[in-house]
DNA sequence: TCAATATGTAGCTACAATGATTACGAATTA
DNA sequence: TAATTCGTAATCATTGTAGCTACATATTGA
């Protein structure tokens, strides 16, 4: 019920996968990438301008212009593309109670101390994969499962 | 910007704690609960029913009818109220890649992959809190800091 | 039995978030 | 200088969320 509806994350991974999986020095469009990951240029324009401005990529205008990676694929955290889109948003959706009611500032409360640990959970798992994991194909949990 | 606008879990964590809290044997009606959480008493009955369904509450309608708590406070885990809110939806927003593209559906493995180390993550750190943490407040998160 | 109270749920509406689309100026290159 | 690509603003369509109304059903108490 609580699915978020925002692609920017995946998104942001796809195209950086996609940029990470260019072997000839070009630079690649944000048409060309609009196109793998099925959505539109200038959202991609926009999301990748997060990722130039936290140092991730860089781009050029121009005839040959387009993005390139900076750093190195197997540098890049998944945790540092989600921290560059998520900033100190909250991670559960929090609600706002009535302030005169005691009981609803308390739970408000306790709510976004809870938040801000789920917050750091979800930044830790996400501290696992780079994406040159992506690139290389990150295995099924089922399978990963079966390994143990 | 990836904030998730969803209150559910919010209310569903703010309505059990009310219900933690009363120390009477009385039953709490939707519209009591609504008025604390600020919320619509049809959304409060909307979202306790998904809690009742889980066996967490029961409700009655009539004359002094209402929600109760049949599990105790102590012993309801912030995990299972996600959970059963949440169920198998992806916890970061997933986007739909070319189904053409190789690296597309390459990606979109990976990431369906790494959804599920984080929604276990977030299970995890939501396991850490009861209703009846909440109900005796959760403390700061810098508090916590502090206090390592 | 009857009136009052609450739930259960359908249906409609208002609002906000997301991302598509169009448009165009600026930068770059061939 | 023409073609290409980014950067960004503005607008629009779609969707998710929750508010609201309405009413059937169940329960209680007088």
């Amino acid at each position: 019920m609580a699915r978020s509806t925002n692609t920017q994350f995946a998104v942001a991974v796809h195209v950086l996968t996609m940029l990470a999986g260019v072997t000839d020095g070009r630079a690649m469009s944000s048409e060309e990438l609009s196109k793998s990951a099925n959505v539109n240029a200038v959202y991609v324009r926009r999301v990748l301008g997060h990722m130039r401005n936290a140092g991730l990529v860089r781009s050029r205008p121009g005839v040959n212009g387009g993005w390139e990676l900076v750093a190195d694929a197997a540098q890049i955290k998944l945790r540092e593309v989600w921290q560059v889109l998520q900033g100190d948003e909250p991670v559960l959706g929090l609600h706002g109670p009535d302030p005169t009611c005691v009981t609803g500032r308390s739970v408000q409360k306790s709510l976004a101390s809870i938040d801000r640990t789920v917050a750091d959970a979800v930044a830790t798992a996400l501290g696992y994969f780079t994406v040159q994991d992506v690139l290389e194909g990150v295995p099924d949990a089922a399978q990963l499962l079966n390994a143990e």
